[in-house]
DNA sequence: CGTCTTTGACCTGCGC
DNA sequence: GCGCAGGTCAAAGACG
């Protein structure tokens, strides 16, 4: 009788760190909205204006994001239980490998854009400090719209633009703004659905 | 039946 | 040269 209750307390409190995971999300989500309206008046003036890009830094709910010459790293919220690691963010992905790095247990996955011809890859690693969050590592860019097929972008997708992977050849010193959180993963479609 | 994911094997670069 | 770690390949299985 008592492992029975015992079960249910740990079963409660899964699903109370999984209410916590989904009210993040909802979070994520509104502030998703927010940042698009902003992302996109800022656009229309000024894509180098600083004061813009600070405004979307305080937006930003997850850590800052590094970027290199070819090589943007986004940041996006997932539940402990995607194991899969499948991050929506408008392209459709071909997964093609699966890692255990030495510095993170955590799996690290590989992906392919699945457009024919497009040279973009990413990782996708759950982050060491919270493991909730996941590191998305894109390596080159796009030379194609969003994939059709794939499930059309969330209204989100002026944000999109600027964080995860650039839809539009872009040059390479300047690819990505220092922001993310724009990826949409399986739990926050539902959260969508919530709202 | 076609597409996608999984996963073990293989390849490659790097430090010692 | 060797060993390790990260990245990629490809066969097998799952799924719609």
């Amino acid at each position: 009788m008592d492992s029975k209750v015992e079960c249910l307390q740990t079963e409660l409190e899964k699903l109370r760190k999984e209410n916590e995971v989904l009210k993040f999300m909802l979070k994520v989500v509104s502030i998703k909205n927010l940042v698009s309206q902003v992302d996109v008046c800022s656009r229309d003036h000024d894509q180098n204006d600083e004061g813009s890009r600070s405004e979307r830094a305080d937006l930003r709910v997850s850590p800052p994001t590094l970027e290199t010459s070819s090589t943007t790293q986004a940041y996006a919220t997932t539940s402990f239980k995607d194991q899969a690691l499948m991050v929506k963010d408008g392209y459709k992905w071909r997964k093609y490998g699966q890692k255990i790095t030495k510095d993170n247990q955590s799996p690290r996955a590989y992906f392919k854009c699945s457009s024919p011809g497009c040279p973009v890859k990413k990782k996708v690693q759950r982050s060491l400090e919270n493991k909730s969050m996941v590191i998305v590592t894109y390596d080159g860019h796009h030379n194609h719209n969003h994939n059709h097929e794939n499930a059309s972008p969330p209204p989100l997708s002026a944000s999109q633009r600027g964080s995860s992977s650039p839809p539009l050849p872009v040059e390479s010193n300047r690819v990505a703004l220092p922001m993310s959180l724009n990826l949409d993963l399986t739990l926050s479609r539902h959260a969508d659905q919530k709202i």
